[in-house]
DNA sequence: AAGATCACCAACCGCAGTCGT
DNA sequence: GACGACTGCGGTTGGTGATCT
């Protein structure tokens, strides 16, 4: 109902693009700007859906897409703005000039998972460990390979995928969707999948978060808001520390008011009006 | 040297939100 | 309010080069 038509079931191209789409696509963005990307296709002589069109505009062929690896700066900016927002990936990007979304996504799954593994924060909860879910995976593979080879006719139907149930997506901003920085007990949302109508709902990770103990601090640079410098919950006390880091044009009352401001959010009683709280609160510091 | 495994990242997929009718 | 079209997002997959055994 309502979705369009996946690019496969029109029979349009999918897999890379090549440099000729890339210049047809680049060509009439420029000429017509961005938008319209179901009918772009079409009018810039593309076979490749709009979907497929706007991904490739928004992740590669962008002018400030700033291309190259990813400095110590901005990987630490990833690291403390996921801390704080968890995995939302665009407005993480949102805030890292220059990166997109997809690259900052992979980049955490790929480098910052493994480090922050290895800094002893527990982020299996939110996301399987990289390297776990990549041998799982690879094996996978290995064994898919095995089987391709061995029967012609399970080919075929290997070749239809098999999803299992997605969970379903909690309501919009809430807070944290998948991250484990905050208690909001994970597995009660909806990442285990069974839980159908799973909302956050956590009365405990509620009081996790109440008894947060935050210590005010000033980032060196970034300039930007709030985050837990060592996002792992310490089970045994429920307590947390945290460091503020705030935008370095807010003066140290501002900085002070802001965070008592967060501070209370943290107790508000009211899960699901504490996540739309917060989330305000910290795209606040995003615009 | 060759096969197996790992790591990276571009691209795909499906869902949910928003907007117009 | 219901419906459909469109868009954006986050999770996942698959191709490929690098590294290991």
């Amino acid at each position: 109902m309502g979705r369009a038509p996946c690019c496969s079931k029109v029979g349009l191209h999918k897999g890379a693009w090549t440099p000729k789409e890339d210049a047809l696509l680049t060509k009439y963005i420029q000429a017509h700007g961005e938008g319209q990307w179901k009918s772009l296709p079409k009018k810039a002589g593309l076979l490749r859906c709009g979907k497929s069109c706007r991904l490739r505009w928004m992740n590669y062929l962008r002018p400030d897409i700033k291309r190259g690896n990813i400095s110590p700066e901005e990987d630490d900016l990833i690291i403390r703005m996921h801390s704080l927002l968890g995995n939302r990936w665009s407005l993480i990007a949102g805030r890292i000039p220059g990166r997109t979304d997809n690259e900052i996504k992979n980049y955490w799954n790929t480098h910052l998972c493994k480090k922050m593994k290895n800094q002893g924060t527990d982020l299996e909860e939110e996301s399987p460990s990289a390297s776990k879910k990549k041998t799982k995976k690879n094996k996978q593979r290995k064994e898919k390979k095995k089987n391709k080879e061995t029967s012609e006719d399970e080919e075929t139907e290997k070749k239809t995928k098999v999803y299992l149930p997605k969970p379903i997506r909690v309501k919009p901003l809430t807070l944290p969707r998948t991250d484990s920085s905050f208690t909001f007990d994970s597995s009660a949302s909806s990442s285990q999948g069974n839980n159908s109508n799973s909302k956050v709902e956590s009365p405990e990770g509620t009081e996790d978060v109440m008894n947060l103990v935050c210590e005010v601090g000033m980032g060196e640079n970034n300039g930007f808001g709030f985050f837990c410098e060592d996002h792992d919950i310490v089970n045994e006390s429920n307590m947390l520390e945290c460091e503020t880091y705030f935008p370095m044009d807010h003066g140290q009352g501002t900085l002070e008011k802001l965070y008592e401001e967060y501070f209370q959010l943290l107790s508000v009683e009211d899960t699901c009006q504490y996540e739309l709280d917060l989330d305000s609160f910290a795209e606040s510091f995003l615009v």
